[in-house]
RNA sequence: GGGCAGUUACCAGAGUGGCCAAAUGGGGCAGACUGUAACUCUGCUGGCUUACGCCUACGGUGGUUCGAAUCCACCACUGCCCA
């Protein structure tokens, strides 16, 4: 893997580069659709690439691990084979599943020892197991395993769970240096910064991060609860320490809003289910605010679904034919609102991509920032 | 013409003497959703009121009762069956 940066806005820490993989290239800024399940929900590959103009999706260590199991993720040739998707996929370690599913774990320094949401039965993920696992599943970038606290937790608690990830970290690359891609294209194991809200457990997180030299570096463990303003703080903070020859990826946010303050504190890459999920709760983001398709209002509306939508839901459906979908839950609106959202996501990372190349990214923002807040 | 069943809030539909402004679904209104156990979850939905509370309400009218959506009488309407 390769990461060129090109451009860095003059007035603030935006930056537009170039990243290469075995499967291709990512523009960045770039948001990555979330494709937990070896899919991202209610959209073909097919949308994803022509459509959307996805340049490459996440999949899940956890869940593909439980279903459909990882020896039939091997006996398929690995994930790019199983699902269609040939351009660049990133796996999440499950360390985010430690978090969310924490009622069914067991922490300890060996790992974490969690139950099957699916059928209850007992499983053991370590370091070194969850690299082999993404070894097999073969993505492009592989993330760290780490824990990712609750945005409330106290000083002691983010300081002991840093620690552990720190002592993680060092296990994950031995196991991925000790080991090699089984499918005949190389892969990048990202690590990933934590420290809850703390400054000064961020700063000595990112710097421990930076330390191991990885190819790109990961900020986890934020917008897990804590206010938007802490977010930024912390991101500022890491960011002074990530090198700056690397990509940065902010994970699991965000709201368009949170993207634009991001990339303007020198983030690269983004996750989040929330154009998919909350798409499918009937919820549309487009470049004048949110629109909840299941409003009566929109009853008699056939004007296009987004006049300033760049995918084809945009100008082939109304808004009337849309809310009737969602309304009668017919399994087509969920795929038009997920279609219509991840596209207008990667738009918005264009258009950003774009203002920091030409240098006015800031204000850009600003202005968009106004429009985005609103209600339609 | 006769018999039976029924008439409850926007719709469907429970409730058959006080705990009923009335279950539950749908519809409507609003909110939530951030490295996906999520086509999910939450609240509101007669009027006035911040609330307490008051008023109006279960086809209509009249009655029984301390008290009626619930019991009685008549009337109106609807459905099914028989002529």
């Amino acid at each position: 893997m390769k990461f060129d940066l090109q451009h860095t806005d003059p007035k603030c820490n935006a930056r537009a580069g170039k990243l290469t993989t075995d499967h291709g290239e990512i523009l960045t800024p770039i948001f990555m659709p979330v494709g937990t399940a070896a899919t991202v929900k209610g959209v073909h590959q097919r949308e994803l690439k022509e459509d959307i103009q996805a340049q490459i999706i996440l999949g899940n260590t956890y869940h593909l691990f439980l279903r459909p199991g990882i020896d039939i993720i091997e006996q398929a040739g690995g994930l790019h084979k199983f699902n269609g998707w040939d351009k660049p996929i990133l796996t999440d370690s499950g360390g985010f599943q430690v978090f969310s599913l924490a009622d069914q774990r067991k922490l300890s320094e060996e790992g974490a020892h969690f139950r099957s949401h699916i059928d209850g039965s007992k499983h053991l993920f370590t370091p070194e197991n969850v690299m082999d696992i993404q070894r097999v599943i073969g993505a492009d970038i592989i993330m760290a395993f780490d824990e990712c606290p609750p945005g409330d937790s106290d000083f002691k608690y983010a300081k002991k769970s840093m620690e552990l990830t720190h002592r993680w970290l060092d296990r994950c690359v031995q196991q991925f240096n000790s080991t090699e891609a089984k499918y005949g294209y190389s892969q990048s194991l990202f690590p990933i910064v934590q420290g809850c809200t703390f400054p000064e457990l961020r700063r000595k997180s990112a710097e421990y991060i930076a330390s191991k030299e990885c190819e790109g570096n990961a900020i986890g463990g934020l917008a897990v609860g804590e206010p938007a303003e802490k977010m930024y703080e912390m991101i500022e903070v890491v960011n002074e320490v990530l090198p700056k020859d690397k990509p940065r990826y902010l994970m699991g946010v965000g709201t368009p809003q949170n993207l634009l303050e991001a990339i303007e504190r020198g983030v690269d890459m983004f996750d989040c289910v929330m154009p998919t999920r909350n798409g499918r709760n009937g919820m549309l983001f487009t470049w004048n605010g949110t629109m909840n398709m299941r409003n009566e209002k929109w009853k008699n509306d056939f004007s296009p679904l987004d006049e300033n939508g760049t995918s084809y839901v945009d100008s082939t459906y109304s808004k009337a034919y849309l809310k009737h979908l969602i309304k009668s839950n017919e399994l087509l609106g969920l795929q038009i609102s997920s279609i219509h959202n991840l596209a207008f996501y990667i738009d918005l990372m264009k258009e950003a991509r774009k203002h920091i190349i030409e240098g006015d990214f800031s204000s850009w923002k600003a202005s968009i920032i106004q429009q985005l807040g609103q209600r339609l």
